[in-house]
RNA sequence: GGGCGGAUAGCUCAGUGGUAGAGCGGUUGUCUUACACACAAUUGGUCGGGGGUUCGAAUCCCUCUUCGCCCA
C-alpha cells in the first residue's frame, strides 16, 4: 500500500480482488488434490431461480455458505462450492408469457410449444446470468467452472433417468385424483405449493325440500353456492337426532333450475354436527373431503368448472361462463330470488392459495402423475439417529412429523417449460411406453405433453450436479457434501426430498449438516416483499457500504434459529467496522519497520502479553462457535476483540512504546502488532473477504509465505492456532499478568470517570500524581499517562499529596488529580461516601453468603474460593477508599 | 385443534444454576498526531405474571398471559 487513504474505500478494492481470485483459479476445486491429509469439503448452493434477482435472503444464505467455504479452505481442505440456478417452471413460464403478450400480443398457444420454448431459452440466456453476477459482487467464492442449470442437457438426462427408474420400480403412477389446481397457471400443484390463508367470506344458508316429504325442508350452510349444480348428495351425521330419519330419502337440488335433480341424503360419520346446520352439501368434483364422501357412498361426480376457473354448461345457463367468484355471488342471488335463501352471515375460513399465482386453488379431479416417496424410512432414520445434524436441531421434529404423514407427490405440471415426462401413449392401443428413448415407431405414439415439477429436478441437485450417474472424480472427492445452508421454508419442498433421493440413488445421506437460516424481516418484523417495498436492494447496499459491510452487518444480526430484523444501521455498523480495521492497519503502517519480525519474549511489555492472551482467548471462542455454527457469536467476539481490546486498550497503550526512544522494544512491539494483525486478518477473512485480502497483500503479510499458505492470497492462509501451554509460559501469559493489566485499566477507567465528574474537557491535559503499590516499571507509568491523555503522571508518596486532592484507586495504586481551586471538597466527600456505601453493601452481601452454613457446606470449592476472593477485593477497596476520604481532611 | 419458537435496557439481541451484559439510540464533552465511519464519560433493567425446586433461579419444573411460525 503506497498511498493509504484516511477512510476505507471498498468500491476501489472489491471488484479487483474478485477478478484476481477468478484469474488465479482460487475458487476452483480439484478432486485430484483430495487426500487423507487434505480432506474434501463441499457445499451445493440452493439454486436460485434463474429468473431471480438477489434479495436479502440470498445475502444471508450465501454469506453463510461463503463463510463456511472460506473457513474450510483456511483449515486446509479442498473446497468445492458448487453454484447454479434452477429453471423455476411456473415462475419463468409466466414471466415469458407476460412478455410475449405485452410485446407481440400473443399467447403461448398462438405460437406453439416449440416456438415458445425458444423464447424462454432466449430469455434465460439474456437474464439468467444476473443473479450469478450479483453473487460475485457479494464475494461468493463458488467454483464457477462447475456452474449448473437444472435444464442443462446432462442434468435433464438425470431427471429423465430417475423418472423412468421410479416408474419401473412402480413408485410412479398415473391416476385420476383430486389435485390442487391453479386456474391462473392452468396446472396442478403439489400440496406443498398451496398456502392456507384465512379469507373473509360468507356462509349462505339455503333450504332444500325433501322430495319424499313435500313441505319438509332442510337448511344447508355453504361457502360455495356456485357449486350447487355439482352437488350429488347431502350428508348428515347418523348420530344427529335431527336428521337420522331422513337418511335414504332425497332432496331437490335447487340449481341449475333447468335440472332440479333429486339427490340422496346419505349418512356419514365425518359430518360435524356442530358446523352450520349439520347438513352438508356434497360436491365430489370440487372438494377433497366431499370427494372422499362420494367414494364412500358411490356418488356421481359432476364437474361444473372449466380449467380456467369459469363455470361450464353443467352449471346451468344461469351460471355458465361466469368466473367462479362472480358465479358465487350470482348463485346466492338466484337462491334469494327463488325464495330459498334464508340468510347470509360473514364467515372467515382457510382457503388454499397458489404459492406462485397468489389465487385460490381449486380442488379438481384430474389425470396426473404421482410419486410414492422412495427411501422414506432411511431418510427418517438418518436424522432421528443424528447421522445427519440439523442446526438448530428443533427442525428435526418438523421434518419427522412431515415424513410421518406424507401423501403421494403430484409431480406432473401442465406447463411447457420444464422436463417433459418421458412417456409415450400408443395412438391405437393406448399402451404406455416409459423410457429414456422414444419408441422405435415414434409416429404411432403421442408423447405426454406435461412436464415435471421443478422440485422433481432439484431433489437430485447434490449428485446430479457432480456427474451422476457416472462414478465421477467429483463424486468420489466431494460427495456426500458437508454442509447445506437453506431456509426452513423449503424443508419439505427440497431438503427432505433431497435426503430421500440421496438414499435412493447414492445409498446414503447427501449432506452431513443442514443449517437453517432465519427469515429476513424489516425492522418492524414484517416479511420483506416487493409489494410492501420494504426490501432493500443488496446491490444498492453494496454500492453504498461495500460487500464486506453488508456481510458483516447481516451476520452480526442473524442469530442461529431466529428471524433477522434487518436494519440498514447494521450495514452501517459493518462499514464502520471495516473502516476501523483499515485505520488500525494504517496506524501500523505509519510506524514503519519490517513486517513480522521475531517476537522476543524478554522484551514483551505487560500490554504485549495481555493482547496475546486476549487474541488466544478470542481464537478459542471463535473455534468453538464455528463448531456449533454460531456465526453471530463469532461476529461478537471479533467485534469485542478488535474494537475494545485491540484498538481500545492495546493499540493506545502501545503508543507508550512507539513514541519512546527504546528502539529494541519498539521493534519487538511491532512484531507483536504484526503477529496480532496477521492472525486477526485471517480470522476476519471468512466474514470480510475483500478488505482482508487488500490488507493482507498491501501490508506485506503475503511476502515470504509459500503460495499454498497465504503467499498469493489470504484465501489459502492457514487458520490461526491457539497457544499451547509451552508457548504460554514462554511468553509469560498467565493470570497474574492479566490481573495486573486489568488493575491498570481499572485505574484508567476510574480516572476518566473522575474527570467527567469534574467536567474537565477531554482536551484539557491534567498532571496526575501516582502512588503505586510497590515497585513499578517507568514504562507502565508512561502507558498510564497515554491512556489518560495526561499532561504527566508523577510518582510520589501519599504524604506528599496535598490534603483535599480527589483520587481513585485500584490494586495497582492510588491516582490523584490535583485541581487547585477547582475541587469542591464537600462534593468530593459526598462522592467517596457514596462509593463507600456501595462497597459496604457488596461486602455485606458476600459476607452474608459466606456466613450461611448451607452455602459453605454445599457449594463447590471453586465457587467458595471465588466468593472469598471477592470479599478480599471489596475489603481492599474499602480500605483505600477510606484512606482517600480521610485525605480530603 | 396439534406442534415449535419467542417475551431480558428506548430498540435489536447475548447470557442454561453462582456479582445482569453488548451493539445501536439518548445525553454531555472532545476534530487528543490510526480512525468524527472516531474518542471519552454518562443515562437506562421488579430478566412477561404467579407458584415450585435449590444454600442460591434470567437460567430448572409447573401454570397463566401474550406474540410469531408450521401442520390440520
Amino acid at each position: 500500500m503506497t498511498e493509504i487513504p484516511k477512510a476505507y474505500e471498498p468500491q476501489t478494492v472489491e471488484d479487483k480482488w474478485y477478478q484476481f481470485w477468478q484469474d488465479q483459479n482460487c475458487l476452483k476445486a480439484d478432486p485430484a488434490r483430495v487426500s487423507e491429509s487434505r480432506p474434501g469439503y463441499s457445499i451445493v448452493i440452493p439454486p436460485p431461480n434463474v429468473t431471480g434477482m438477489l434479495h436479502m435472503g440470498h445475502v444471508l444464505n450465501n454469506t453463510i455458505q461463503d463463510i463456511l467455504a472460506r473457513k474450510a479452505r483456511m483449515d486446509g481442505k479442498e473446497v468445492l462450492w458448487l453454484p447454479g440456478t434452477d429453471h423455476a417452471g411456473i415462475a419463468t413460464q409466466v414471466m415469458v408469457e407476460k412478455k410475449l403478450k405485452k410485446e407481440e400480443g400473443k399467447s403461448r398457444h398462438d405460437i406453439g410449444r416449440e416456438k415458445f420454448l425458444e423464447h424462454v431459452w432466449e430469455w434465460k440466456d439474456k437474464h439468467g446470468g444476473i443473479i450469478i453476477n450479483q453473487l460475485k459482487k457479494l464475494g461468493a467464492s463458488c467454483d464457477w467452472s462447475r456452474e449448473r442449470f437444472t435444464m442443462d442437457e446432462e442434468y435433464s438426462n438425470c431427471v429423465q433417468r430417475v423418472f423412468v427408474d421410479l416408474y419401473k420400480k412402480g413408485l410412479i403412477y398415473r391416476g385420476k385424483r383430486m389435485v390442487n389446481w391453479c386456474p391462473v397457471s392452468g396446472t396442478a400443484l403439489s400440496d406443498e405449493e398451496v398456502i392456507m390463508t384465512p379469507q373473509k367470506g360468507f356462509l349462505w344458508y339455503f333450504k332444500v325440500q325433501v322430495a319424499e316429504e313435500p313441505g319438509t325442508w332442510l337448511t344447508i350452510a355453504t361457502t360455495r353456492p356456485e357449486t350447487i349444480p355439482g352437488d350429488t348428495a347431502v350428508a348428515v351425521n347418523p348420530k344427529d337426532p335431527r336428521y337420522g330419519h331422513l337418511v335414504g330419502k332425497h332432496v331437490v337440488r335447487p340449481l341449475p333450475q333447468s335440472n332440479q335433480k333429486h339427490i340422496p341424503i346419505v349418512a356419514d360419520e365425518h359430518i360435524d354436527i356442530e358446523f352450520g346446520t349439520g347438513v352438508l352439501k356434497v360436491t365430489p368434483a370440487h372438494d377433497r373431503a366431499d370427494f372422499d364422501i362420494g367414494k364412500r357412498h358411490d356418488l356421481e361426480v359432476i364437474d361444473v368448472l372449466n380449467a380456467d376457473g369459469t363455470m361450464n354448461e353443467l352449471a346451468g345457463e344461469e351460471l355458465a361462463g361466469l368466473e367462479r367468484f362472480k358465479a358465487r355471488k350470482r348463485a346466492a342471488e338466484i337462491l334469494d330470488e327463488m325464495g330459498v335463501l334464508e340468510k347470509e352471515e360473514a364467515y372467515e375460513n382457510n382457503v388454499g392459495f397458489s404459492e406462485r399465482a397468489k389465487v385460490p386453488i381449486e380442488p379438481r379431479l384430474s389425470e396426473q402423475w404421482f410419486l410414492k416417496y422412495p427411501s422414506v424410512e432411511a431418510a427418517k432414520a438418518c436424522v432421528a439417529k443424528g447421522e445427519m445434524k440439523f442446526f438448530p436441531d428443533r427442525w428435526a421434529k418438523t421434518y419427522d412429523h412431515w415424513l410421518e404423514g406424507i401423501q403421494d407427490w403430484c409431480i406432473s405440471r401442465q406447463l411447457w417449460w420444464g422436463h417433459q415426462i418421458p412417456v409415450w401413449y400408443h395412438k391405437e392401443t393406448g399402451e404406455v411406453h416409459c423410457d429414456l428413448h422414444p419408441p422405435a415407431d415414434e409416429a404411432n405414439w403421442d408423447r405426454d405433453p406435461d412436464v415435471l415439477d421443478t422440485w422433481f429436478s432439484s431433489w437430485l441437485w447434490p449428485f446430479a450436479t457432480m456427474g451422476w450417474p457416472a462414478k465421477s472424480d467429483d463424486l468420489r472427492a466431494f460427495y456426500p457434501t458437508s454442509d447445506l445452508v437453506t431456509g426452513p421454508d423449503i424443508i419439505f419442498f427440497w431438503v427432505a426430498r433431497m435426503i430421500m433421493a440421496g438414499y435412493e440413488y447414492m445409498g446414503g445421506l447427501p449432506f452431513k449438516n443442514v443449517y437453517y437460516t432465519g427469515i429476513i424481516r424489516d425492522k418492524k418484523g414484517r416479511k420483506m416483499s416487493k409489494t410492501l417495498g420494504n426490501s432493500p436492494d443488496p446491490l444498492d447496499l453494496i454500492a453504498k457500504y461495500g460487500a464486506d459491510a453488508l456481510r458483516f452487518g447481516t451476520m452480526r444480526s442473524a442469530p442461529l434459529g431466529s428471524d433477522v430484523l434487518f436494519d440498514e444501521k447494521d450495514v452501517e455498523l459493518g462499514r464502520n467496522f471495516c473502516n476501523k480495521l483499515w485505520n488500525a492497519c494504517r496506524y501500523r503502517q505509519m510506524q514503519g519497520g519490517e513486517t513480522e519480525g521475531e517476537i522476543n519474549a524478554e522484551l514483551l511489555t505487560n500490554d504485549d502479553k495481555w493482547i496475546l492472551l486476549r487474541l488466544d482467548a478470542a481464537i478459542r471462542e471463535i473455534d468453538e462457535d464455528y463448531a456449533t455454527y454460531r456465526f453471530t457469536n463469532v461476529t461478537r467476539t471479533l467485534y469485542r476483540f478488535f474494537w475494545t481490546e485491540y484498538c481500545g486498550w492495546y493499540l493506545e497503550a502501545s503508543k507508550a512504546v512507539m513514541f519512546s526512544d527504546d528502539e529494541r522494544r519498539k521493534e519487538n512491539t511491532l512484531a507483536v502488532i504484526d503477529f496480532v494483525l496477521g492472525n486477526m486478518l485471517r480470522v476476519f477473512h471468512p466474514f470480510l473477504p475483500f478488505i482482508t485480502e487488500e490488507l493482507w497483500n498491501g501490508m506485506g503479510f503475503a511476502t515470504d509465505l509459500p503460495d499454498d499458505q497465504g503467499g498469493r492470497t489470504i484465501m489459502t492462509a492457514h487458520w490461526p492456532k491457539t497457544f499451547d501451554s509451552d508457548l504460554r509460559s514462554h511468553y509469560g501469559l498467565d493470570e497474574t499478568l492479566e490481573k495486573l493489566v486489568d488493575a491498570r485499566n481499572e485505574l484508567v477507567t476510574k480516572s476518566r470517570n473522575l474527570r467527567g465528574e469534574f467536567n474537565i474537557p477531554t482536551n484539557k491535559r491534567v498532571a496526575f500524581l501516582f502512588v503505586p503499590v510497590g515497585q513499578i516499571d517507568p514504562h507502565e507509568v508512561e502507558a498510564l499517562r497515554i491512556l489518560l491523555t495526561a499532561e504527566s503522571v508523577t510518582l510520589t508518596s501519599r504524604e506528599e499529596v496535598k490534603q483535599g486532592t480527589p483520587s481513585v484507586s485500584s490494586a495497582l495504586g492510588d491516582l490523584f488529580i490535583p485541581l487547585e481551586g477547582l475541587v469542591d471538597v464537600d462534593a468530593e466527600k459526598a462522592r467517596l461516601t457514596k462509593e463507600l456505601t456501595k462497597i459496604e453493601e457488596e461486602i455485606g452481601k458476600v459476607k452474608a453468603k459466606l456466613a450461611n452454613e448451607n452455602f459453605v457446606n454445599k457449594v463447590p470449592a471453586s465457587v467458595l474460593e471465588e466468593h472469598r476472593l471477592r470479599q478480599a477485593d471489596w475489603e481492599s477497596k474499602l480500605e483505600s477508599t477510606r484512606k482517600n476520604l480521610a485525605a480530603l481532611g
